[in-house]
DNA sequence: CAGGATGGAGCAACCGTTTGCCGTCACCGG
DNA sequence: CCGGTGACGGCAAACGGTTGCTCCATCCTG
């Protein structure tokens, strides 16, 4: 199955079967043809490795991730898959688990295996110090930045989430919100909670930033925000979460206590996460990253980086909004979402 | 950053060079420390690809996963790299989502890279057809089989699993047992209810296999089960749900009925997959398949078969049982769950 | 008819590493 | 003093494929 026996069936030298498979240097048609024919009955396929040794490249990038091939990672990795497979590359996945030690193990190991390139992903609380800089090879960062902010890094925009949930809650003239969402300490729960303060300040809405609900990223705490923020606030309208699991406990534990979603209360999640918009009763509006479109652009920076047009800093990738039951209109439900 | 660096630095041959990194022909210790120490100070690599073109072999396994690297996939991803990370080979992960031409194409692409072998794995709803017998390299099924039945494969216990959740329930004395699961054309599904029935006959409690409510995967049909079991057999005392997503339905639709769970209706789930378990109020019993064991094994399979040992025919890796608040015992809760 | 142009195919070097074999040097024993 | 032996290290082939250069034959043109 190598060369060799494909030159030898198509009575040519090695590399004039080299040069008709590549469609290189001067030949006949017809030797092309043969030789052709002769790779097609053999099944010939070439050594990528070979290729790869002469070409000084592998045709191959390495995708480090942080959380465990989770929920975020991996539409981030099918999307980088799909823009990287397009050109023929092939990913190697490796999971840090989140440790340095692994971490480090991992990129010496895509070094050897002479990667092209690195994309690194994986949620992160704030930015994440640099794999780094002399690597060697192009690295774009996915759904986290480097510390260096000038590293190319590809983000969701978390801030433009906060500001399209507001817009959406207050269209039907809701103009009591209230936010419960992750730890503060997340980069990601400031950005959304900021843009959605920004924006119901913009449409004078009352909503100061020490309105919004800080806890954790779990179902119970969506449960337990839902009864604190009734109690200071028991004629609220609408409620933005922070994540589709804070949503879900919120949409419980409103039913729970009498209230009508969305006619007396309208939700919007955050992540669209089927499993959790799909199960909530009723089906739960949700603001979309779009990880998919996230992973795709960073292999494109990564792409551009390889072919010697590095890009640098941060590139934002718009969410977009998922509108299902829990969010229709006061007044008249608006129907099937626009996904 | 080649071997020829380190051999200049260290004033020896390339082929003295290779030896002393590798321990190995005839060299004084002092010659090997000098070049460990050049190679120390480069940061030297060997070129995997180099070593691999001579070897023969790349240290490489392709891994092909039909399900869109879904909840089931991902672990078992993570325990073959576990296993194979320890022999200190690479995986090339593969998303075919379920298209036959894309599974073509990565197989193509996985044999032109030279893999050393092929782990295949993904939820199937039958045995699939086998991706090829005569690849020139070996191939190890994990949580699917191929219809070549001798061929290699590593399976959790279905059946098994319902075993336990029947023997678990029936542990408090309950004896008026259901059971809502997922289509009847997944072989899991039927194999699980076997289980099931199997054990509550041994027991001498009456559950026969036409009592089990088939229908779909999802948290609605959940639902939607429960009252049809509750109109059917208002006295039931405890229910084994197909998936935790059919047993999160099942769980809401108690409690919005009236019925405590476990104190009236005990619940066990199946798959224990956290943010469902864990969101549930109270949280889900549920039934672990143990992927990552899964995973392990089909890759120490793989490792094996690599080594020139291979293995045929389906291997079972038990289930595991992570006891949490749906199912303590009516008479006295059991506390905390044992995993 | 002779010389140059051109088309077509082969040769060999090269990518980076490993490894069997051989040469060399020093030391030891006879 | 000479031959043998063992320790060390270098040489070169090999893995599979690509490509610049060379070489040969043919054809065309002056």
């Amino acid at each position: 199955m190598t060369i060799r026996e494909v030159a030898a069936l198509a009575g040519v030298s090695i590399g004039t079967a080299s040069k008709a498979l590549n469609g290189q240097g001067k030949l006949r048609a017809e030797t092309r043809e043969r030789v052709a024919q002769a790779a097609r009955e053999l099944g010939f396929a070439p050594n990528v490795l070979a290729r790869g040794l002469l070409a000084g490249r592998t045709y191959t990038v390495g995708l480090i991730t942080t959380d465990s091939f989770g929920r975020f990672s991996i539409p981030v990795m099918l999307g980088a898959e799909d823009a990287l497979g397009a050109g023929q590359m092939s990913v190697f996945m490796c999971d840090t688990r989140d440790d340095p030690v692994r971490e480090r193990l991992y990129l010496d190991m895509l070094l050897s295996r002479r990667v092209d390139g690195l994309i690194v992903t994986g949620r992160r609380i704030e930015p994440r110090p640099s794999i780094g800089r002399s690597l060697g090879v192009p690295v774009v960062y996915a759904m986290t930045q480097s510390l260096d902010t000038d590293e190319p890094a590809i983000l969701p925009d978390d801030q433009g989430g906060g500001e399209m949930a507001a817009r959406h809650l207050m269209e039907g003239g809701r103009t009591r919100l209230g936010h419960i969402t992750g730890p503060e300490r997340f980069l990601a729960a400031r950005r959304r909670a900021g843009g959605f303060c920004a924006t119901a300040a913009a449409a004078g809405v009352r909503f100061s930033p020490s309105d919004v609900l800080y806890g954790e990223w779990s179902e119970r705490w969506g449960r337990e925000g839902a009864r604190i923020l009734l109690a200071s606030n028991p004629r609220v309208q609408a409620i933005f979460c922070g994540s589709d699991q804070i949503g879900r406990g919120v949409s419980d534990t409103l039913r729970q206590l009498g209230y009508r979603v969305p006619d007396d209360i309208a939700l919007v999640g955050f992540d669209n996460w089927d499993p959790m918009v799909a199960g909530a009763e009723p089906p739960l509006s949700s603001i979309d990253m779009c990880l998919v479109d996230v992973g795709r652009t960073a292999a494109e920076h990564l792409l551009s980086a390889i072919g010697g047009h590095p890009t640098s800093g941060s590139h934002i990738v718009p969410c977009r909004l998922v509108v299902r039951g829990s969010s229709g209109s006061p007044a008249a439900d608006p129907g099937p979402g626009t996904a």
